[in-house]
DNA sequence: CGGTTCTGGTAAATCGATTCACCGCGGGGC
DNA sequence: GCCCCGCGGTGAATCGATTTACCAGAACCG
């Protein structure tokens, strides 16, 4: 037992470091720095200068190549983890999101728009040259909170719906970056401009000619979201010197006075609404009713998702820009990593409005 | 210029690692095994079996406990890294995406499907105390099919609608674990059955009463999930001593023919469609052709995502079990991990049918 | 009493890469 | 003549944990 056959004379000893194995292992032991070292003849650190392309370190043009070669010809492939380990960087991100409510009820409240954030976030990071790591926002047996510190991620992005605070805490805590998204929690946010997409909303129904306009959301006084698109639609009414008809939002919770609202002859002509799921359920609730979208009544809704260009009539919508929102996340994640110090405020993206077929003209109740 | 400042005692010298530090560094520095070692009087490598709970490790209660308590009165949190690069797991799981399909155009063609398979994985890995790590299928400057070798991931699986081949091939030839979903590509595969889903679609069909019905798919032949519904669909139909009609599928790419179909008096009077998008195209067609459904035509759509809820009629739609899918997924991964032999046949999973809205008896046109 | 086994650990090697300190030599500035 | 710097690298420490090998003493056995 235990023999050592320790090859590991470490030094430039064999120049070709392929004998001819019997192939008894489909898998080729991976290459290691060491290994690149021996076929180049060269120490360790001069392969890991080379590779790493450290600015500021200089090696002859020969080496270089000499090096190159002898790595590329052993098929050696970088170990990210002996590299992050030393190097205290792992350029991978957290992406923290409602895992669980995104792989529930195929229709659960903000399913759609959870989703495509989470995805747009990954693919930013992956093109940044980030790995992204996916977690849930709800603590699990195995991979806990605990995690933001065991420097499995540089830092994380905060697309939670819950405990958003409590994360921010724990990276602050841990000394992690930390960028949120459409939460007003933290040093680091970027944001929809939600408020100038409510004025969008507003303004386009106006420009058409309503005055009773409508705005529809979910009962969630906690929705920061919510309470920025309301205060974009009610400051856009003001502007046109209008007022909120009716008075109070009408709620997704409360479907009997959505539906008295669209019976009312003195009602609204035109809705404004928190997203496209609302927007599309508005629709169903209007065609119920026998009230015809856009003819006897407008919709808008918020996102531009897919449910914005399925449903019928097609919405008009006001299109929030995840790519760019992700783009942006990262770029306030790296100034972060940098040492940087957080804007004054949070950054905001602009949305802007898509329009289609659910909104027209006011006519037969305006 | 260079002050060394190496505090580096690295040995058990005090055993309160708490020096009175006047606050400037905001976060503390990370404790590590030894720490806690010094802060129990025992050696870093009893820490590190308490820690991992190695089974056959004997070590009384008391030193345990002892253990224990210095990790949690030290703060201590495992650093991943070492961890991994020492016992050659990371304990994460690379999937492999369409990410940039996913972030284009709000309907792309399967772009729901795709978003909701990944999101059903990371979700199932998380939960597996396996770290999701998001991978587009498309190579990208910063992260190339060869960082499946890098050791970032324990292996991979495959949801890619593209060169799913060379992930596979990559993966073998690195050595790494490799499962692919719904795609017929390697040893191990886990796949709906989509063969039965087929049927299911049919058998309800011809339960109702149908005698004619068509197939709508996309028209791509390497669609492999397209051949197997239609498959179904086909042995169904012969079951039920039918064929289709029309006797070729109706192609999305084909718009006036499937408008042809919808108008022709000897029509089908109901479309199988290969996923819920399609069937909501055709929704929209019909409503644009003045066929209602279900009356005049009953819909069958695939999937049952968010669409299929949203969409009116609502859509009876074949379930395709995404969670559990991810699941066996990854309960093959682990399979392959241990070093089992693979499935003989690719692994199946079973969807079932959700009756809703979009089908009934066949009757004006019956 | 000699020898073996069990107890409760420890010391040191190791994983793969990064990075700091430094080396010998020749040349240039003062 | 002295000092310093640049060249082209090298050696060794280090990151934080796992794991193998082994050890001193106690207990047990015949």
């Amino acid at each position: 037992m235990t023999k050592p056959s320790t090859t590991s004379g470490s030094a430039a000893a064999a120049v070709e470091p392929t004998p001819p194995e019997p192939r008894a292992a489909r898998v080729p032991r991976r290459c290691t720095i060491s290994d690149v070292a021996a076929a180049a003849g060269v120490s360790r650190s001069a392969v890991s200068f080379v590779l790493s392309d450290r600015p500021g370190v200089r090696l002859p043009e020969a080496t270089r190549q000499r090096i190159l070669e002898a790595a590329e010809r052993v098929g050696y492939r970088r170990n990210a983890l002996g590299r992050a380990l030393r190097s205290g960087r792992v350029d991978a991100v957290g992406i923290i999101a409602p895992l669980s409510v995104m792989v529930g009820d195929p229709d659960a409240p903000g399913g759609v728009y959870y989703k495509d954030l989470t995805v747009a976030l990954a693919a930013a990071a992956f093109e940044a040259g980030l790995n992204p790591l996916l977690m849930s926002e709800e603590p699990r047996r195995h991979i806990s909170l605990a995690d933001l510190s065991d420097r499995r991620v540089d830092g994380v992005i905060v697309v939670s719906k819950a405990n958003s605070e409590t994360f921010v805490e724990e990276a602050a805590s841990a000394g992690v970056p930390c960028v949120t998204i459409n939460r007003d929690v933290g040093e680091w946010r970027v944001q929809t401009d939600n408020v100038r997409g409510g004025r969008l909303a507003v303004e386009h129904l106006v420009g058409l000619g309503h005055r009773r306009i409508a705005y529809l959301a979910y009962d969630d006084p906690s929705s920061v979201p919510g309470r920025q698109r309301r205060d974009g639609y009610v400051a856009a009414l003001a502007d046109a010197g209008l007022r909120p008809v009716p008075a109070e939002p009408l709620h997704f919770q409360d479907p009997d006075a959505v539906r008295a609202a669209l019976r009312d002859a003195s009602g609204p002509t035109a809705v404004c609404c928190f997203n496209d799921e609302l927007a599309v359920w508005l629709l169903n609730r209007c065609r119920e009713e026998g009230v015809r979208v856009p003819d006897d009544l407008s919709v808008v809704g918020f996102d531009n998702n897919v449910l914005a260009v399925t449903a019928r009539p097609r919405l008009t919508t006001v299109r929030s820009p995840l790519a760019e929102l992700a783009r942006t996340a990262l770029s306030l994640f790296e100034q972060q990593q940098r040492g940087g110090a957080p804007p004054p405020a949070p950054v905001l993206v602009e949305p802007d409005l898509v329009v289609r077929d659910s909104t027209a003209a006011p006519s037969s109740r305006g």
